[in-house]
Order: structure tokens, then C-alpha cells, then sequence
DNA sequence: GAAAGTGTTCGTATTTTTACGAACAATAAA
DNA sequence: TTTATTGTTCGTAAAAATACGAACACTTTC
């Protein structure tokens, strides 16, 4: 139950980073952002991979906060979690500004 | 060899994602772009772990583009590669921008 | 009740990641 | 030449990630 001298902040953006290390997983973020479709089947559609693995990937997504689903009988809506999202962009952008080099690496 | 079907920026971002999918790495990041030191001993100095495994995550950092490695000997530098720093920078605020949720899910 | 459509879960196999100590390489100092 | 210092590489072990088909659950339709 230790963080093992990590801040929150670098752990959630970790936690964040993490979900978002695989090609297929961005391809759903960016799917859901486009706001074609929510649905499963569509999502499943427009990716090279089986279904079975498809889930297993919306479900990392969903625990790491990125989308929240929803069932609507007969079918599943995913839907990126904004509240999170915003979390995120903002995460990113700070860290990415957190950078001193001013022209050349340190003393 | 065949991508399957995600576009070279998908790729990119999920690889650079996936490099600061780990705590460690990012505090490593974190460290070097706060421009306190950039050397190996000091790196390792401020982690929990040992000296092979520190020496690993520094390889994933680089293999990824994000920082860079130069030997100083004794020791050796590492750096924040500026150049991918920015496009990274950049691969993610537009695609946290790209949402086009408004309000609520898609139709 | 049987059959079809939609996704999830299970079991499993393969690969990758993470972590460590020990051994190694290279230079500098004694 | 021996000894320290600084990191990397090697070998290995344990855990997690990735992917799939088969089986399952749930509703709707026939």
C-alpha cells in the first residue's frame, strides 16, 4: 500500500500514460472522441482484433478513468469520461511545460 | 512488418505513452526536465530501486525518443530530447483537444 | 420455447515487462 | 598493478499484458 516515494500526480499520470501504451486503445480514445458511434459493435468494427480483446481493452480503459459504459439493451454504449479526460489534458500538458531546458541539458 | 490499421500519429502516441506508462519513468522525466542534475548516480540516487533496473527504464526512455544518453566519463548524462520532447508535447494536447463531446455522449 | 443478436467472462497460450544480483567494462586513482 | 568509481549487460525469476476461441448471460424475435 505504499507509494514507494512517487508523487499522486506522477502516479495518476503513470496510471494514465499506461492505458494509453497501446495502438488500439488510442484508436478507441479516438474513436469515442469523433463521436461517430458509442457502441460496442461499431467500436469492434473499425478494429483488427477479435472481440474477445476489444472488451479486454475497453475495460482497461474504464478502470483507468478514461471512458465510463452503460448498457442499453441490447447493446453497450462507451463514452469517453470527461470530467477525467480533462484531468488528463491538463496532466500532460503541465508536465510537458515542466521542462527548464532552456537550449542545452543541465550544468 | 504490416501496421494494422492505426496511423503512424496512433503509433506514435501510444509509444510515447507507453514509455511514461510507469512511475518510475516518469519521475525519471520529471527529474530531467527540472534540471537538477542529468547524471546516472543522481538519477538513481533519487529511486527506490536498483542500479540495473534504473538503467533499464533509462533504456525504454531513450529507445522511445525521449531523452538521450552521452557518456561524460567517468559518468554519464542523460537529457530530455528536446526535439521529441516537443512533438510528444504537441501529440498530446491535440489529441486531448480532439474530443468532440459536447456536453453529452454521441446519438 | 427455440433462435438470433450483443457483449462479457473464462481458460489458456504467448509475449513483454519489471526487478534483482552478479559479472563485466572502462577509466581514474593509489 | 591493484583498487575504486561509474554504469551497462547478462541471466533469471516472477508478474502483467496481449490475444484468441469457446462458453456464457441477457434480451428480443420468431
Amino acid at each position: 500500500m505504499e507509494n514507494k516515494g512517487y508523487t499522486i500526480e506522477q502516479e495518476q499520470i503513470a496510471r494514465f500514460a499506461k492505458a494509453m501504451g497501446h495502438p488500439t486503445r488510442i484508436a478507441i480514445l479516438a474513436f469515442l472522441a469523433s463521436q461517430q458511434s458509442c457502441f460496442f459493435g461499431d467500436i469492434h468494427e473499425v478494429l483488427p482484433i477479435a472481440k474477445a480483446t476489444v472488451s479486454q481493452h475497453l475495460k482497461e480503459l474504464k478502470d483507468a478513468g478514461l471512458i465510463e459504459g452503460e448498457i442499453e439493451t441490447p447493446k453497450v454504449r462507451y463514452c469517453i469520461n470527461r470530467e477525467n479526460w480533462e484531468i488528463a489534458r491538463k496532466l500532460f500538458a503541465d508536465f510537458f511545460s515542466d521542462c527548464k531546458m532552456d537550449g542545452k541539458c543541465c550544468g
